[in-house]
DNA sequence: TCTTAAATTAGAATTATTCTAATTTAGCCT
DNA sequence: AGGCTAAATTAGAATAATTCTAATTTAAGA
């Protein structure tokens, strides 16, 4: 599996943090890095990491999820009311969101055009703009 | 203080709805509008009922809220962190969200101009839009 | 006024997430 | 290569936000 290139290019952006490549850091990103771009809660991950037979709790995957976004090896996406969504996909991007089914998929950043924006509050600068497209059936 | 315009609009409102205009739900209503667009979160609702010296159960709070939502008296609005806040701010607008504070704050809907937005997955229709500066300091 | 479906409630339950404190380990330093 | 140490992992408890349950009360239409 490590052949893949997303699963490579993961790791070796984890080497160049101060995160250690541990083995489960390592079996982590191969899960979520195998399938290119993939929006995933932790419990999910949880499942997958079972599904595979490994064993990491889950305590371990919310600390490396939350770690993964404070890096940027990840975003992290809220776009339902109750879960948080980890997304593979760091790229500059916005989301369609359909509460039929409770799925995310991506919207390309130069899908969407803001040509214009608000001056912002005095002593704030902008850290980032989130879109979601909610739809439905 | 139903004399207050905001409270009685919001009054009206429910009466077209199937809700019954309970006890609690009014004097929901009365701390929710008093002061113009507001965001809250049910556990702010619930202080705010006990300053004033109401007696509304938590349980009630939560049902009463989503029920305003669902109803389309209430917005929920979702940023990055863990709670939920409910706007009484119904217009079309969007929101800063300043993670350094943990505040809302609206933005007029003709604020931000969308130029541009995807095709949608066929199928699909738009439902809204929900946009968020994150700003920090 | 009577009736009844809807609303309210306290408290338990659930869900998502974080914390604690004991154990293990990655990877730097000889 | 082997030892050291801060970082990582873990099970399980704790917390936080929200929903559920089932008994009681109430709004408002007939």
């Amino acid at each position: 599996m490590s052949n893949n290139l997303h699963i490579k290019k993961a790791k070796d952006f984890l080497k160049k943090t101060p995160l250690k490549l541990t083995n489960q850091r390592s079996k982590l990103i191969e899960i979520l890095f195998k399938n290119g771009n993939c929006h995933f809660t932790a419990e999910e991950v949880y499942n997958k990491v079972e599904e595979n037979g490994y064993q990491i709790s889950l305590a371990t995957i919310y600390n490396c999820l939350n770690q993964f976004t404070h890096y940027k090896l990840l975003k992290s996406v809220k776009v339902s009311n109750d879960k948080i969504y980890f997304d593979t996909n760091i790229d500059d991007h916005h989301h369609f969101y359909c509460k039929s089914s409770d799925k995310i998929t991506d919207i390309k950043a130069e899908e969407i055009v803001l040509s214009k924006i608000p001056k912002l509050p005095k002593g704030k600068k902008l850290d980032s703009i989130d879109i979601v497209l909610n739809i439905v059936k």
